[in-house]
DNA sequence: GCGCTCATATGACGATCATCATACACACAT
DNA sequence: ATGTGTGTATGATGATCGTCATATGAGCGC
């Protein structure tokens, strides 16, 4: 418990509460998309009821736009640990085999936001693209700053195309229902980005 | 009721419906996703009631299973025909321009099923999921296809981080809310996947 | 300890949904 | 024309959903 902070009446409690609904609504909209995840379902899994919930968000489409952020900001510091953890030079490949891996293809629901709601995106509310539009910007930084030509003409562009080729394969790998197929289009794109040499 | 009569007064009334609403129905999945297609607007937008469709289907995820391969094989049979349309030399150019164009960015309804549906996939129906699977080699081995190294070690991965490539920039370009972030998406990749010569 | 306040629970409302039972209307054979 | 059968419409049902009004219970200042 927190028996530190004298400084509000009760800062954490209710705030504590908002944070657990919006980190499993997270999860549940990357596992079962915007339209799957219920207020009632989300609340249970967050272990309340769903009568509370009009007092932590004005509408449902709030909770979705505050959990599709920290959706994409999860995914997001994942990646940046992955780089932070290894030797400069190889923050980039660590990434993509991080991205690229079985296990994030397995794992939705912790993953990449993008992977997990990207075609869902263009029909969303508009605090909800934003939110994806400042996320995706903030992944091609990421990738353009752990690239070897960075500062360099057309390496932003680069970036952009590191992304995209990530995710498409990502989404493909995700999508159809044969682990050959899957696999191959892993290897393929890890192949095709990590510099060999 | 309803005896085994082996009559038919006309094979085809039932069976163009029952098309119309296929059709139909493969554009409102790519509209609004699998779980934003529902039942009575379907109907209605093919100019019908609710009440029949389960004339025509056993249930609602049968509808969507022929739906999503109706939509898989349109985008396909779009893609070929300007594949067909182009020099045989500049097919594969001509295919990865229309799949990137500003239109298709903007033409959810009738574009590529994958782009529209990809990220939904992985917990739809093992029916749907098989269409999937199969459109998507489909879209791949028609790159493969058409690229200048048919045949040759390699050649099928390359078509593979091609789609992968492609499929990514489009997802990403109609999710993000930043016109120009947009465009570049598209010019990045279609200038890394043309060879410029 | 007592009562006040805030966070959460209980329960209900209206809307929407998939599904189905049944009634109608049109086309064709006679 | 007339009746038969098939295709579609009308309407209802039960379930699920977002939303909200109200009740309950726990923690804090006095």
């Amino acid at each position: 418990m927190s028996a530190a902070t004298a400084r509000r009446p009760n800062p954490s409690r209710k705030e504590a509460t908002h944070e657990r609904i919006v980190e499993t609504a997270a999860r549940a909209i990357r596992r079962s998309g915007f339209g799957g995840a219920g207020v009632a379902e989300i609340m249970k899994e967050a272990g309340l009821t769903h009568g509370g919930f009009y007092s932590h968000f004005e509408s449902r489409e709030g909770m979705l736009a505050e959990a599709a952020d920290r959706a994409g900001a999860a995914g997001m510091a994942g990646l940046a640990q992955v780089a932070a953890a290894a030797p400069p030079k190889q923050a980039l490949e660590a990434m993509l085999r991080a991205y690229l891996s079985k296990e994030h293809v397995e794992g939705v629901e912790t993953g990449c936001a993008i992977a997990a709601l990207g075609s869902e995106m263009p029909r969303q509310a508009p605090k909800i693209r934003r939110a994806a539009t400042r996320r995706s910007k903030e992944m091609i930084d990421l990738v353009a700053r752990q690239s070897p030509d960075w500062g360099q003409p057309g390496a932003h562009e680069r970036a952009l195309v590191t992304v995209a080729t990530a995710l498409g394969a990502l989404v493909l790998a995700r999508a159809v229902d044969d682990r050959k197929l899957s696999n191959a289009l892993r290897e393929a794109a890890l192949n095709h980005l990590i510099p060999t040499d």
